[in-house]
Formats: C-alpha cells, sequence, structure tokens
DNA sequence: CATTTTTCATTTGTCAGACATTTAAATGTC
DNA sequence: GACATTTAAATGTCTGACAAATGAAAAATG
C-alpha cells in the first residue's frame, strides 16, 4: 500500500521547495553533487537523477569547470511557453479532448484579451497582425502555413493586451490547437471568409472598438468550430 | 559557440519526440533501461538521468520487478493542475509581476468563462460556492483560509463552464496569485465587501445571467486590485 | 487435480569508484 | 604586462556491483 518515493524524488522535492519558498535565491549556487552526496547521505549517482529531474522543469541550470555547478535559473516566460504548449498539447491528445471543446476554450481566453488589446495595441501589433494577413492571402499557401500564421496573428492580438501573464496563459490554450487546426482542410472560400474577419478584427483593434473585437472573435469561433466539427466527428487525434 | 546538450538531455529528447508524435502510445513500456544503453550505445546511468527528466514531466512513469519497466503516463488534467500552477506561481515570483497585472490577468480570464458557466453551472457548483460563501462568513478566520476559501469559490466558478480545458487553464491564473493574495491584510468591511460580490455573482449564476456575471466580476477585479496596490508598491514578493 | 509455497529471472533503485572533459584561476615565462 | 602552461574543481560518462521488488514459473502439498 505505501508507495514510498525514489530517494532521487524526495531529493529533487526537497530542493524544489526551497527555491519555491525563496530559500534559494535566483542564480544562487547549489552544493556541488559531491557535497550534496553528503548532506543527503546518498551516493553522487542519486543526486545526479534528483538534478536532472529540476533541471527538465527549467528549475536549475548545470555548468562545467572551475567555477561551475548547478544554479537556480530564472524561470522566463519565454522558457516556460515551450513546456506549456507541449503540456497543453498532450493533455488534448491523451484525453480526447475534442475539437469543440478546445476551439470553445481558445476563443473564449482570446475574447477575455479583446478589451484589454483594443485598449493597448501599439502600431507594432496592428503592423505584424496585417502582415499575417497578407501572408494567409497568398495563393499556394499550404494549410500548415496557412495555420501558423493564423497563430501568429492571434499571438499578436494576445500580447496587444501588453500583460505577460496573460500571454503565457494564451500561448498553450493558442498553440496547442495548432495540430487540431491542421487537420481542416482549408477551402479558398473558408480562407477568405477567415482573412475577412482577421481583417475586420484588426480594424476594430486600430479603431479601438472593443465591443466589436468581440462580437468578431466570436463569429470566427463559431465559424472555426463549424469547420472543424466534421474532423473531430471522425476522431480525436491519430490516425 | 556550440553548446552541445548532454547525452541525457538528448535521449530525453529523443523519447520525449516519441511520445508526443504519437510514436509511444500510452501505456506502452518503453524498452528496459539495459536494452535503451544498448539502443542509444551509452551507459545505463545516463539512460537513467534521461528518464528522470522525463518522469520529472510525468510523461513516463515507471515499476520495479520483473514485469516492470517505463511506461508512457497518460497525462491527466488533474496532474497538470499541480505543475502548472508551480510554474505560475514562478513566473510570478521571479520575473516580479506586480500585483495588478497578475490580478488583471487573473479576471480577464475569469470573466471569459463567466457566460460559458452561467449557461451550465449546474446545482452542485451553485452549492459549493453558497457552502464557500457561508464559510467566509466566519468571524476569526484567517486571511490565509479567508484566500483559500475565495479560490475554491472561483475554483467552482471555472469548473462551472465545464469546459476541462479551461479549468486547466484558470487553475494557473487563479491559484498562482494566491501567495499575492496572502499578503493582503483583509478588513471585516472589505470581507463583507466580497462576500457581498460573492453572493451577488452566485445569484446572477442561478439567474442565468450572464452579462451581469461580467459586470459583477468586473467590480470585484477593480476592487481587490484595489485593495493590493498598496502590497505592490512595497514589494513584488518575498521580505 | 487444485492449491499453496518456493524458487527464480527480470527490472529498477542505489552505491562506489574511476576516468574524461570543461573551465577558470593560479602560475610560470618572455 | 601579455601570453602560455599548469592545476584544481566541477560536471559528464562509464563500469561493475548489489539490493529490492515483483510477477511468473516450478515445485511441493493436500
Amino acid at each position: 500500500m505505501k508507495n514510498a518515493p525514489d530517494l532521487s524524488a524526495q531529493i529533487a522535492k526537497s530542493i524544489r521547495d526551497a527555491i519555491v519558498s525563496g530559500d534559494l535565491d535566483v542564480g544562487e549556487r547549489l552544493p556541488s553533487e559531491a557535497e550534496l552526496s553528503d548532506q543527503f547521505s546518498v551516493s553522487r549517482s542519486t543526486v545526479r537523477e534528483a538534478l536532472k529531474r529540476l533541471a527538465a522543469q527549467s528549475l536549475i541550470r548545470t555548468q562545467r569547470g572551475a567555477t561551475g555547478g548547478a544554479f537556480v535559473n530564472r524561470l522566463r516566460f519565454e522558457d516556460a511557453y515551450g513546456q506549456q504548449i507541449t503540456t497543453s498539447a498532450l493533455l488534448l491528445s491523451m484525453n480526447a479532448v475534442d475539437f469543440t471543446t478546445a476551439c470553445e476554450a481558445r476563443f473564449a481566453l482570446e475574447r477575455a484579451c479583446a478589451p484589454l488589446s483594443a485598449a493597448r495595441r501599439t502600431a507594432d501589433h496592428l503592423a505584424t497582425m496585417r502582415a499575417e494577413i497578407t501572408r494567409q492571402s497568398q495563393p499556394g499557401l499550404s494549410d500548415e502555413s496557412f495555420c501558423a500564421s493564423d497563430v501568429a496573428f492571434h499571438r499578436a492580438l494576445v500580447d496587444g493586451a501588453g500583460n505577460p501573464v496573460l500571454s503565457y496563459q494564451l500561448a498553450g490554450a493558442v498553440e496547442a490547437i495548432e495540430p487540431l487546426m491542421n487537420m481542416i482542410t482549408f477551402t479558398a472560400r473558408s480562407r477568405d471568409h477567415i482573412i475577412k474577419l482577421h481583417t475586420q478584427i484588426t480594424d476594430a483593434l486600430d479603431a479601438q472598438d472593443a465591443a466589436k473585437v468581440s462580437d468578431l472573435l466570436q463569429e470566427l469561433a463559431d465559424y472555426t468550430a463549424d469547420l472543424g466539427c466534421h474532423v473531430a466527428d471522425q476522431k480525436p487525434m491519430k490516425p
């Protein structure tokens, strides 16, 4: 019944707690592997396995050489994006989340950014969005490239809110369903419709018309869900 | 210039890619450590370090014994919550995100759930919310307990949307700022105000009045930001 | 034959020691 | 002082060994 965790897991938890509680500061150097083996009374291999666990979570980085060692890593938003996206994508595929649910979550979160983005978007954000619209209009663009541009467009919209926490949270939601989106075959007509909505959204953001942005996003959400519904009907993921 | 990653990191990436791409199915057993050392032409220790990295991300679980080994783990939403919350909390503290920004993100996301929750909340969700309101009304409740109950209340609100992806995303946003909220000293009067808003929100959800829920959440957001602004002024985290 | 017990092979967890590699500081040389 | 060399400290990797868990096969038992 008892499920005693491995020593390496225990040690990892111990160090992780020290980092989360602020007992270990960002940039601070941990004791060397040899010292840690002494402190915890385990072998160096066990300590190393613990450190690898922490490294996998980007909590520490290691450096070789005389002044090397393991250092508490400053967790940056950009670093966390990747893990967030990977985790979200796995959650969707492994739990057979259907396209409709994923889509609903994505656009609900995105609409949450709309008012903030309407108020704060810079000329830079608008320029990025218009550039992506131009890319999306190119004939002969593959479905994958179209989706990638779509992600970039929405990313700019979210970043326009000027809140890094929101950008981080949305990264998972927006990018994780890209694989699902990629399964959609975009006809020329559906592309035209999406591009038209993208243009209207950009214009509304330009005019700082939050309500209109919100409405247009809702329309885009409904349209996208509609496009993807037969994809989801067939199978959640993976043939 | 070249930054050759460790062998264990390379091997971890290799196996991780196989999992993400669906090359390795959920529940499938990986080759034994000895076999993997042969396949990758490295020592068993190196393979083990790679496996520990994957275990830290909940991608695999290991089991001892004759039929044991490393198995591809089904990543569950509940498992991902914890990591999500830890990561979000670290991001906030390590990047000196101020209370206002975190609060803004949190309530923006929560308002995104309001329409869905108004439409779908069950009697169960409403009951949980009213139970937490009762707890919050108890005199002599510590600030920490008040905050914990606050989190539970909002958790129920979000869960009411009936979208696991939203619940997962929100878990990070709502729970990660609990440490920041805990720094606020809640006077009896501010508690009364918050409880009043919670009651009104619950009533509006009961009546399925999405617009009203949204407005009330906005009011709560403004009030909370106001309460916390002097806390943020002093210092981002940690005394 | 059915059931229980024992043995056994397999696999992960841990340890100890060795050597290779990297890195910066200390030292030596001009 | 500038440059080359040595050295010490640290992580990265390998090897071999044993402990512990665990399910399956073999053996003993009724």
